[in-house]
RNA sequence: GGAGGGAUGUCCGAGUGGUUAAAGGAGACGGGCUGUAAACCCGUUGGCUCUGCCUACGCAGGUUCGAAUCCUGCUCCCUCCA
């Protein structure tokens, strides 16, 4: 399990040993000191607003680190946004998220918990699962005695709003009450400690002042960096497209990983909290040992192996995968409109097809389709898989 | 309430009556090189019954042989003033 011990100082070093920020300083060592003598656990807490229906590698960053202070029995409390999500976390964003309908939002909440629990530990005495509409949906009055504790001053200091009022993006006052209401789940729950995302800081800190105002302790907060996408750069997000949804296929994993540009892993491993392999390791070696700790997380050892022997014999033997989707087209008069193939069985447009072909990016049995087969005798294509770039099959069934 | 500015393709952003499916960039995709990395080179990037046709520049009308470009109304946004 973990290799901390029970004494505070001990298991603060060792909870925020690759955490970006501890605040206040000292702050995690003292509260721990103050639950052990009451002798109750620590009450950590943290927010997803279920805003996108998969969870992916970025979210189980903060989990993982969650996963770690259950480990050394402190209690989480994993807050589902389901109001939250109504008003879209502006934080780090500098335009205004479109909301969602509410039938999406409880679709994707129980979505969120499911996948929560691939890295969280279900144990009654460490899990504690609530939803924000819970307290949320409160009067005007309660409103009002939240909204008294914060300044529009306070709110604008923050980076992103502060940019965004500057150049002149809309800023919605729905925008500016999120961060009040993100505090007041800290009230309502009674944290001790808030996770996040650096991105979060703010909205964590701000938990402080109105537990103050509330008269209630204040958490302490404990930010993590934030974890870079596929292309190594950008923030994982779903929007930007360079996520590892924690869902995927064990293959799918293997080869976005094995894309990571080299100058990402060290930041792979170490958020990820994935064992690094020697020093003197070659990066297409290291990024093989990180994709193979990745999946096993997820789906095991077994997949894991499995997930590396697939990718060898795509990418290093140039075959033709095992198992590969089929599709089933039709002939007229023995030929086979090819553009209409492929775009039934790759999911593109008719144009787009044409396109690639005439650029080459198609074979059949390892050939190339020449820009003009347009129409092929249904033989040519039936039974056989046709390959689109590098990493796109299907088989083709004329029926 | 008043005055002014803006809305262009996935995104950013040119274009202010005529070879404009709309410059340029980013992204994405395909090819080459490779470690499905990066860097680099080439190409593509609205749709279709594809040497042509259709649809597109916030929405709806109008002027014109011809409009993303001009006019009218509407919607949304921004700035300043009250």
């Amino acid at each position: 399990m973990v290799d901390a011990g029970s004494d505070p100082a001990e298991q603060a070093a060792f909870l925020g040993r690759n955490a970006a920020q501890s605040l206040p300083g000292g702050g995690l060592a003292r509260r721990l000191e103050e639950v052990a003598a009451q002798g109750r656990p620590l009450r950590v807490k943290l927010g997803l607003d279920p805003t996108a229906p998969d969870i992916h590698l970025g979210h189980t960053v903060v989990l993982q680190k969650l996963r770690e202070f259950q480990d050394l029995g402190h209690r989480v409390v994993l807050i589902v946004g389901d109001y939250t999500a109504r008003v879209g976390d502006p934080s780090g964003r500098s335009e205004t998220r479109p909301v969602l309908a509410d039938a999406e939002i409880d679709a994707n909440a129980r979505t969120y918990e499911r996948q929560a629990h691939r890295v969280l530990r279900d144990d009654a005495e460490l899990y504690e699962l609530r939803f924000n509409s819970e307290w949320l949906d409160m009067s005007m009055i309660e409103l009002f005695a939240l909204a008294r504790t914060t300044t529009v001053a306070q709110l604008l200091d923050r980076e992103d709003f502060a940019r965004r009022y500057a150049s002149g993006i809309p800023i919605s006052v729905l925008e500016l009450l999120y961060p009040l209401m993100q505090a007041y789940d800290s009230v309502a729950v009674e944290s001790d400690i808030e996770l996040g995302g650096t991105d979060q800081t703010f909205n964590l800190l701000l938990g402080r002042d109105v537990q103050r105002h509330y008269g209630r302790p204040e958490q302490c907060v404990l930010t993590m960096p934030i974890l870079p996408g596929i292309d190594g750069a950008e923030k994982m997000s779903k929007t930007k497209g360079n996520q590892i949804g924690i869902d995927e296929a064990p293959e799918e994993m293997f080869g976005k990983t094995m894309r990571l540009p080299d100058e990402a892993l060290d930041v792979w491993f170490e958020l990820l909290a994935v064992e690094r392999p020697a020093e003197a390791t070659a990066p297409r070696d290291a990024k093989r040992a990180l994709a193979r700790g990745i999946i096993a997380r997820f789906h095991g050892d077994e997949a894991a192996r499995a997930a590396e022997q697939h990718f060898d014999r795509l990418f290093v033997d140039h075959a033709v995968p095992e198992e590969v989707d089929e599709a089933r087209v039709t002939a007229t008069d023995g030929m086979i409109h090819v553009p209409a193939a492929l775009a039934d069985a790759f999911g593109m447009s008719r144009s787009e097809a044409r396109r690639l072909v005439a650029q080459g990016g198609v074979r059949v049995d390892g050939e190339p389709l020449a820009a003009d087969d347009v129409d092929v005798p249904s033989a040519r294509l039936d039974g056989l898989v046709v390959q689109v770039g590098r990493r796109r099959f299907c088989r083709i069934r004329v029926v």
